[in-house]
RNA sequence: GCUUCUUUAGCUCAGCUGGUUAGAGCACCUGACUGUUAAUCAGGGGGUCCAAGGUUCAAGUCCUUGAAGAAGCGCCA
């Protein structure tokens, strides 16, 4: 008798014979049993009859145990389910102490997130991350079905990288030099000619300059992988090690860009809804339960699904960076004083005035384009007007900037200039310039961080809940 | 990195202006229970009050420093 999934099982009309494995999430009466292997939200009910099950074997059943039940799949008597497993054989697969389950989070009862991370290697266990992580694959299959299904090609960029123009952020260096014993040069300084790659490489902070030296010959690709920095950043949606979707797209321009963002976002959004529906019915479930706790004003506006919802159905609103200024300056926080931040063209948005945007003034995603020059990166393509890149932000309710992409400076001689101006030694970046100098054209794309999509597609708000293992300062547990 | 808050039983938390033996619910253990689904009922065990130092006759409680966690800010995705 092969066995088969629960969440298989839970769909089967009733029959004689089948068998299920998992693990046990309550135990109730010395009769009930809720086991669950990972493919459903919900549990199947095992149910015990007279003594057929050897009472050895029903002692070793316990919360956390790992069973394989051969029995009938039956209508149930009971209320909360249609079909129950009447058990006539079960071999107990892997025990778990009582006594040192209740010191873990497996024990039946609420934990605080907080206390789930610190045991990051057991919430699996949980409804809640159960349903987090069915929901993370879910993504990760429809970003590249996406892209697959619109003719790009998946390309995989280094994660060591000698590259290090990209100016994202602080790096984690990689070496093998023994650190209690550091070679300096004649110079004093680290001679990296004795590293393993005989010069200075870190973790790479971007994919995208690798990124457009494929467009620039297959013209659709993305990368999706691992991305790292090395900043000190505590907060709920910063991580140091996390994962990034970034297309590139030649013959492509800030319009072009921006519309495959907001196509490329619905897609993923509607992918949900049509396929983690169980799992967005729990979630959403366990919001409105978190909500009831909380003061009215902190309560979410629409629930879970209905916000997904809201996305697929409407246009993201489009505004330039300096219509976003102006807007800023002719709100009633503004003139009420309420910003901490100043509100004047130039200067980055803050927080403060992309929350304003967002969530009082148009209460949708908001794309926000065209920013000066000088708070934007080195490679985007310098505006007619002389003062602002073909940059663009995607701000999300609650989540903040999700996005961000531009248009690639591709006229070599303004983009050495550029390169000038941030200090970037061009010989760093010979390769880069030579997609410049062989047959240049205008493209664009874009990095979607796709811990803040879960974020948002979960509901959870806390970034560290949407990956497995997550690294920030302090902690690389696991 | 900055600001604020938190740290007491396995978990979630209470513990007042410093004062005798530090409490509750859940979990755990023992027993009862043949339709439970946050099972229920009876009984029981369980504490380095985050760490170090200080003030005091007396510190879980006050002060200093540190650590860890959270929220917000900055950096960004």
């Amino acid at each position: 008798m092969p066995r088969i999934k629960i969440k298989e099982a839970l769909e089967l009309q009733p029959t004689p014979n089948i068998n299920v494995k998992g693990w046990v999430r309550a135990f109730r009466s010395n009769r009930f049993i809720a086991l669950n292997d990972g493919s459903y939200i919900h549990s199947i009910q095992i149910v015990l009859e007279d003594e057929k099950i050897p009472e050895e074997i029903v002692r070793k059943i316990s919360i956390g145990a790992a069973l394989s039940v051969k029995g009938a799949l039956v209508e149930s008597l009971g209320k909360g389910q249609k079909v129950e497993v009447l058990a006539e054989e079960i071999e107990v697969l892997g025990e778990a102490n009582p006594e040192e389950v209740q010191k873990t989070i497996l024990q039946p009862k609420k934990h605080s997130l907080e206390k789930l991370r610190e045991q990051a290697h057991l919430r699996f266990r949980t409804n809640l991350f159960g349903a987090v992580f069915r929901i993370r694959h879910a993504m990760a299959f429809a970003i590249h079905n996406y892209f697959n299904k619109n003719g790009f090609y998946y390309l995989h960029t280094p994660i060591i990288t000698g590259s290090d123009a990209e100016g994202a952020g602080e790096m984690f260096k990689v070496t093998n030099l023994p650190l209690e014993n550091i070679p300096f040069n004649e110079e004093g300084k680290v001679d990296y000619s004795k590293d393993f790659f005989g010069k200075e490489t870190n973790l790479t902070v971007s994919g995208q300059l690798e990124a457009e030296l494929g467009a620039m010959a297959l013209g659709q690709v993305y990368t999706f992988g691992p991305t790292f920095r090395a900043e000190n950043s505590n907060t709920s949606r910063h991580l140091a090690e996390f994962w990034m979707i970034e297309p590139e797209v030649a013959f492509a321009d800030l319009n072009d860009d921006m519309a495959l963002s907001e196509d490329f976002m619905k897609y993923l959004i509607r992918y949900a809804l049509e396929n983690c529906k169980d799992d967005l019915a729990f979630l959403m479930q366990r919001e409105l339960n978190e909500d009831k706790q909380k003061p009215k004003a902190q309560r979410n506006e629409m629930n879970l699904i209905e916000r997904l919802e809201f996305i697929v159905t409407n246009d993201f609103e489009r505004i330039s960076y300096t219509e976003a200024i102006e807007l800023l300056q002719r709100s009633k926080p503004y003139k009420k004083n309420k910003f901490k931040f100043p509100v004047e063209w130039g200067v980055d948005l803050a927080s403060e005035h992309e929350r304003f945007l967002v969530e009082k003034q148009f209460k949708k995603p908001v794309i926000i384009y065209d920013y000066p020059k000088e708070i934007k990166a080195f490679y985007m393509r310098n505006n007619d007007d002389g003062k602002t890149v073909a940059a663009m932000d995607v701000l999300f309710p609650g989540i903040g900037e999700i996005i961000g992409g531009s248009q690639r400076e591709e006229r070599l001689d303004v983009l050495k200039e550029k390169i000038k101006d941030f200090n970037i030694e061009e010989e760093h970046v010979w390769w880069y310039l030579d997609t410049r100098k062989f047959g240049t054209a205008p493209h664009a794309g874009f990095g979607l961080g796709f811990e803040r999509l879960i974020m948002f597609v979960t509901g959870m708000t806390n970034i560290r809940d949407v990956i497995p293992f997550p690294r920030t300062p302090k902690n690389a547990e696991f």
